[in-house]
DNA sequence: GTGAAAGCGCTAACAT
DNA sequence: ATGTTAGCGCTTTCAC
């Protein structure tokens, strides 16, 4: 890379310090110095091309406004848009994001952690949230300021930002007992994410409501091939099968679908799907999927404030924020054939 | 944050200096200190939980062993596997990715860059390519380290990695023609894009070839609003309606999905569509897309490969890799109903 | 093999 | 309102 101007030389051709410049050229102490060097020095730093180097700031002020953010995987669909979220929240701020993928292995979380840490990044934005999760009581303890999105932890009091799984669940089993269904089964997820367990607890709650049973099966991971094979197993089993399916994410309910087309079965004709999230493009699957669509714009943007607040506060505090989720629905969920 | 354990602390509990506890966390300098003073070392920094500062280093080094990445949208489903390629690369070689988004509009893009270059990234990964690229002129004359990933452009030999553009639009279009096509129509991108501009190319050279008319429209973006209303407009137009169509991305292959759904036509039956990229869920929707799948992930690594050597390197030196591509075929295309 | 000292580019405290 | 000085945490000569 090219050698870079320092304050230093910007100093020399102002004819000021370059305690002069640093201050001319900050937002919050350009008022401490007259207009009319303000401008000098503007020029002078536009005529070198001065760019500040805000590594030698960090350094300064020990803040690296940076900001490090962790997912599973970039590659599902639901956290691109998390992450747009973050970044338009942060950048105008001055702050940037450091994303980090850890595809789901403790190990890569860690190292990815601590490759983060030594950046001095101001905050963590987590994604990867999970029961008795492996990371967070060492941070607390050490005061490192953590966001966690979309997924909760237990035991540690950090702020937390989700879509309101209860009563996305509670739309979607309304939806199907409007329709006709009562054999309702539920696809959940690993019972270490707090959203999958809530969405779980939420759907036992709903089917008690209606007073019909609540059946349901623990999916092995959050993504389409876990989907395909619990279905695969379902329908290998013997057992009756449900008229409808309520997934506890899209990808489930696309590895479900997959399932069935494989097996012959007509999705919505034999069986209803509903899936959650509401991912891109879960309007041009085959066939249109009903889903419970959840802000994660909004998830991400509002982590990052918190976060932000959470950085400029004496102390932690343990906030939950849970944003509104509605029901979408498609062509995958109609009339049971045989009620 | 946390108040942060520092060289000099080490220093003082290993009951060494501290330029010698720098030598001994270094990979590259550790044989220049006693094995055992080494291990005295080791212990105590993992004793106080030691975290290297990466920007003090960076300043003394003057490398921030950081690289900016500059995409159009995260949101759109070509770039997370371009990034996670990026990431695999890099993080095992002690680099990290500052991820960045334009939305297309090169005021944005201007920001990012120097929010970028503020914060001394080594090098940049430009997804964001266009004929006369606005910045890469200025960029390459202060030998600022950049490298092209799927788009290239004009005028600058920056190193570019990209798929084989050529031969997907040439085996799409021998496909088509195999099935029995001969009105085959090209819905193309803007032609500021090399990577849509290569492609309209390739499809007239592979009409010509076959003997058949070539007929291109040029969609105003490269997402599904654009196809839809491209297709929209086609239909509208009283024109002889194709038998099959390439879309110049999965994207405008999607948009012009909806658009037949909406006038009642049926994909493959009505019209055949071929996309382009093999987008994640490609195979998902209705009905499942007969698409050129492009190697994103190795994009991503490979581009990061590159930079990494240009980074090293003394000077410049223009490359360009192209990946192979390979056509997926799936339901969206089948003969057409009267050839 | 290890210590001493300097300095990367910046900002903050103090002085004027 | 501006200059002086010191130092953030690290690496890198140069001594010894």
């Amino acid at each position: 890379m090219p050698k870079r101007v320092t304050i230093a030389e910007v100093a020399e051709l102002a004819g000021v310090h370059k305690a002069t410049v640093s201050r001319a050229l900050n937002e919050t102490t350009e008022h401490q110095v007259n207009a009319a060097t303000v401008k000098k020095v503007q020029r002078a730093a536009k005529q070198l091309g001065y760019i500040p180097n805000i590594m030698a700031r960090g350094l300064r002020t020990s803040l690296s406004m940076t900001v490090g953010v962790i997912v599973p995987d970039l590659t599902n669909p639901l956290f691109p848009p998390i992450q747009r979220g973050i970044e338009n929240y942060l950048a105008p701020r001055g702050y940037t994001a450091l994303l980090a993928n850890t595809d789901g292995r403790d190990s890569l979380e860690r190292a990815a952690f601590n490759s983060l840490l030594e950046r001095r990044v101001d905050g963590f934005i987590l994604a990867t949230g999970q029961v008795d999760h492996p990371l967070l009581k060492d941070a607390y303890e050490r005061d490192i300021r953590i966001v966690l999105v979309n997924r909760g932890t237990t035991g540690v009091p950090y702020p937390l930002v989700t879509g309101d799984d209860a009563n996305g669940i509670a739309a979607a089993v309304d939806h199907l007992i409007e329709l006709g269904h009562r054999r309702i089964l539920h696809v959940a997820g690993p019972r270490n994410f707090t959203t999958t367990l809530t969405r779980a607890n939420a759907f036992t709650a709903a089917c008690a409501e209606h007073g019909i049973e609540p059946r349901t099966v623990v999916a092995s991971a959050l993504n389409v091939d876990a989907g395909r094979h619990e279905m695969d197993a379902i329908l290998a089993s013997g057992e009756p099968v449900p008229t409808a399916i309520i997934a506890s994410n899209d990808l489930l309910a696309l590895g479900i679908m997959r399932s069935l087309r494989t097996h012959g079965l007509d999705c919505p004709a034999d069986i209803s799907i509903v899936g959650f999230n509401d991912m891109p493009f879960a309007q041009d699957f085959q066939p249109p999927l009903t889903t419970v669509r959840v802000p994660h714009l909004e998830l991400g943007s509002e982590a990052a404030r918190l976060l932000l607040a959470s950085i400029s506060a004496e102390s932690q505090n343990p906030v939950t924020v849970t944003l509104p989720v509605s029901l979408i629905v498609r062509e995958s969920t109609a009339p049971p054939r045989n009620p």
